[in-house]
DNA sequence: CTGAAAGCGCTTACAG
DNA sequence: CTGAAAGCGCTTACAG
């Protein structure tokens, strides 16, 4: 392995002549330009375990990811690593599982990692507290959870439930009903909160017979429809608290002969790709994820290399796409 | 932060005694415990970078991934955080992408992972080569390269489609098509090579103008089959190389009004969630992602942990999982 | 069984 | 502008 000691030899210079010409110090032009040329002909990248344990930055920050069955979480996951990846920074990533925990822990807790961006977390989260307590640049991303002191950036999910609700009442739709994944998840209170206050604005206050929660996950979503229109009350529009559900209750849906959108309209939350595939052609909340973790790899940047400052919570307002499960037809 | 140094006060030894403690080295039981019983108190967690930096071994592998829009690389990449975590490992992860190339090579080659798993990876791949002359651990997962010296472990994708091809002519369909993903990708030309050789031996070469190749993307697969049913020769069953290709295969025959499975037969490969799911209930070929990662976990340990050994290849014998794609119901 | 000491490869005051 | 030196927190021969 070759080393600063071997570039310094090469260039006929101290090695912490290399060092300063590394870290954009102050050196004559004349030996700037002999050490490029030796880290050049050696192929020299510095250690980076040496670096850590110099500067105590790792130029790495962890992602706590929930749930990557939902295709949001990978979508949002390459959105962050490409923008980590152009700031500099490389990413370790957590799935959430007991052991995983342990590692994440650990690794905020030796800082291991700069700071730790948690995609979706809870507010009793072990790792999130670990973080806070450390001292660790903590950013949440897609949770808001408001006692909580760190940065946060989420979709404005008040204003989307909003926009839902106007659009159902707006086209004649009264029966209308929500399918809501975990309670524990400040999104689905929220999406719930914002869909409720606004139907009871207009008018048509939500029957809490047509309010079912339960996971953010397929067979949650396809389970709950099938309840709701088994139980006998007519339904002209559900709107679930994710996409992922809004698959399962379509296709739910369907197999109870059910027909959407001519019998019941459906409307998700995300807007992940496959929305627009044709077997569900899915009207649904639109949150920009790219935008979102540019936003996010700012903020937590700014905290590694900036210091300490005032929290940042920034809501995206979402916008509602239109597709073929509220009857639009391309 | 605490050190072994702080450890080393409390329990009244040297340093060097603590450091031994940790590693599993000759000490007293008395020592020992005192030394535990210190480490309990001052929380002390031992410093990642440091150790790194004396043993050259960072307790982290890189995970290459392509393409996280195809939900089998979130469910691979999963399982893999998980078995390596319960090794002792931690992971990072790097989507495939100009900015994430340089990372994950310059990572490679200043040693700042023990090894490296690929999940997607074309001959030409510049990190592979970069982590073979680096003389890194190397696993390649679902990809063959058979000149390639490094262990590789992937579903048998011949066995793979020769199952489709015994499955279509033993039931009677004759007007069979293909439908690939990139012709570079090793498991598209495996399993049309597998494919076309078992229809041939079966009495019914594949008809060349039914060979349709593109990317492993559902737009693809949409595209490819327009194209083959718009051609206007019949055909009466298709195989998609992926679960994705015959998402957008499905949906593009509904989209010109060719009836699944009543009209045509559409098989994939992979078996990801989503084939399961009532819009799609897709025939396909499984490949078990857990037994997978947990090898490809093992065989990376033990080159990190034991040293040099000859390149093992598995190839793992896939299953038909038959559903309504094929005219199936439960 | 235990301690003192060297050294992994850097960064950064401190001199000059 | 440049070099000699200290030190980040460990592991591991080397003595005893």
């Amino acid at each position: 392995m070759v080393t600063s000691r071997d570039v310094a030899r090469a260039a006929r210079v101290s090695q912490a002549t290399v060092s300063r010409v590394l870290s954009g110090g102050v050196v004559s032009a004349d030996t700037r330009s002999r050490v490029l040329l030796a880290i050049a002909e050696t192929g020299y990248t510095p250690n980076t375990a040496a670096r850590t344990m110099r500067t105590g930055l790792t130029h790495t920050v962890g992602i706590v990811v929930a749930d990557l069955e939902n295709p949001f979480y990978p979508a949002m996951l390459d959105a962050l690593t490409a923008a980590f990846a152009r700031a500099g920074y490389r990413t370790v990533v957590w799935v959430a599982s007991s052991t995983a925990n342990t590692a994440a822990l650990d690794a905020i807790r030796q800082r291991g990692v700069d700071g730790v961006v948690f995609t979706t977390v809870t507010e009793d989260s072990p790792e999130l507290h670990g973080a806070l307590e450390g001292g660790s640049p903590v950013v949440l991303v897609n949770r808001a959870l408001p006692g909580v002191d760190c940065d946060q950036v989420s979709s404005d999910n008040v204003a989307g439930a909003n926009l839902v609700a106007d659009y159902f009442v707006s086209h004649g739709r009264t029966r209308i009903a929500f399918v809501g994944g975990t309670p524990r998840a400040t999104t689905s209170q929220r999406r719930l909160a914002g869909f409720a206050e606004r139907l009871a604005e207009l008018g048509h206050p939500l029957d809490p017979r047509l309010v079912i929660e339960g996971e953010y996950t397929y067979a949650s979503g396809r389970n709950s429809v099938e309840r709701l229109l088994g139980a006998g009350l007519p339904v002209d529009a559900v709107f679930c608290s994710n996409d992922l559900l809004a698959f399962g209750a379509m296709d739910g849906a369907r197999g109870l002969g059910v027909r959407v959108p001519e019998d019941v309209w459906l409307v998700g939350y995300d807007d992940i790709a496959m929305s627009d595939w044709g077997a569900y052609s899915l009207t649904t909340v639109r949150q920009d994820i790219v935008e979102t973790a540019e936003l996010a790899c700012r903020l937590l940047v700014s905290r590694v290399e900036g210091g300490p400052r005032e929290s940042v919570t920034r809501r995206f307002a979402p916008t509602l796409v239109v597709r073929g499960s509220t009857g639009f037809t391309a």
